[in-house]
DNA sequence: CCAAAAGTGTTGCTTGTACACCCATGT
DNA sequence: ACATGGGTGTACAAGCAACACTTTTGG
């Protein structure tokens, strides 16, 4: 290796990940306890340093997969933080993620074991660092995508009805909107399939279920939102 | 520093900046020859490595005064580029920004010390690395802020033509746009500032010069442009 | 007078928004 | 029968796109 390479300055790298589940018609994060000095025990995102030989996206996926058993999930380069002095213990390169997965799709042990806990994106306790500020890029982030894609696949559940769509997509953008009008957009963009069940507990009529159907991948092209 | 930290692997890691200017009615990314080896000689966007005690960002900002003789230069993140293997030289991450800045408006002798070169965004020469999928991936966040925010203050002169503004944003977006719509979809955003002067080489009867407004800052708030 | 670019106006279409309204059904 | 949520229709406004038209002035 030259010199141009062995003189310059090693940096630790890590990543986080902000991972927003959905429950009980509320957009969540899901937080952990900090396991290690400084700052043990108060809340913070999951992260971790990023290996030798291991892409950044690699990391997060291996973050991912070790702090909630899940794989193959929907993830998203988010920005960088790397102000000197960010973290207390030393100077750290933060790559940070978001993500989304069914909140409780998972076998919870893994969780559990490791004390961590939903909290709603209203309302989450002080978290560490420039935790805070992760969180609030990462809402801005989901918003931005969720205006554009029609995202939600990744927090509901396979089937579901326009209304825990339309209630999902509130969480997201936290705001109402109007069910007549949502329905339309929605089902103009021709990537919902209708099942021929019914959802009859929330009311007398029923409400269709609907699945997204197979190829999104292509239909994905140039769907916008305005919500 | 506690053995958390102090195991974890370090990094090199690096800024390279995809600089945009505008020229002959043209987009144009500046490159350099790259001094060191491998792949000494051939053309590169221009790096740094990040030091200690430094964010990215600043990083960034150095490694433009430093190659360009330019500050206070619109800088924004793009992305993180980190496969290992995508140095050959050794194993290093790089944070990506994208730059705008008036190509002629400065002192050109330290590109020439460097011996930088405009290209065109259409016909520049093949890059050292994934340094091609960085200018890409660049052109499209440009494309991408420029059909939300009216961007173009940096590439353009003090005061311009609307039809400057026009063929600014043709070479940004790559397509053709109506002269009368985009007058009247731009004027309609109450950013610009007429003046009393007018161009009158391109016309006999001669087109009013403009200004960015000085108070764009919150006029920028919401404005959406669908070109 | 004519060409060429600046600048304005018109028209049709698409889309968003705010509703009103019918439908189905368990209580 | 009626309240409740599901689902459809309507009427107005806003915005976009295409293009015709008017203005100015140097050659």
């Amino acid at each position: 290796m030259s010199n141009f390479y062995q003189n310059a300055p090693k940096h630790l790298l890590a990543v986080d990940c902000v991972i927003f589940g959905y429950e009980d018609d509320q957009l969540k994060i899901l937080l952990f306890p900090r396991k290690v000095e400084p700052a043990k025990g108060q809340w913070s995102l999951i992260g971790g340093f990023v290996n030798e030989n291991e892409s950044t996206d690699d990391a997060a996926s291996r973050v991912l997969l070790l702090n909630t058993g899940l794989s193959n999930i929907f993830m998203e380069l988010l920005k960088v933080f790397s102000a000197p002095g960010r973290d207390p213990g030393a100077r750290v390169v933060s790559v940070v993620y978001f993500a989304l997965i069914r909140s409780n799709s998972q076998d919870d042990s893994i969780l559990e074991e490791k004390d961590a806990r939903w909290w709603p994106i209203a309302d989450y306790p002080p978290l560490i660092f420039d935790h805070q500020q992760m969180v609030e890029d990462a809402l801005s982030g989901l918003q931005m995508k969720a205006g554009q894609n029609l995202t939600g696949h990744e927090l509901l559940p396979d089937v579901f009805t326009l209304r825990q769509l339309r209630t999902l997509y509130e969480a997201i953008l936290q705001k109402p909107l109007d069910p007549g009008n949502f329905r339309k957009k929605v089902l103009s963009l021709n990537v919902l399939q209708k099942l021929d069940i019914k959802e009859t507990t929330k009311s007398k009529k029923g409400a269709y279920y609907y699945q997204f159907a197979k190829d999104v991948a292509h239909a994905n092209g140039n769907m916008i939102l305005k919500l």
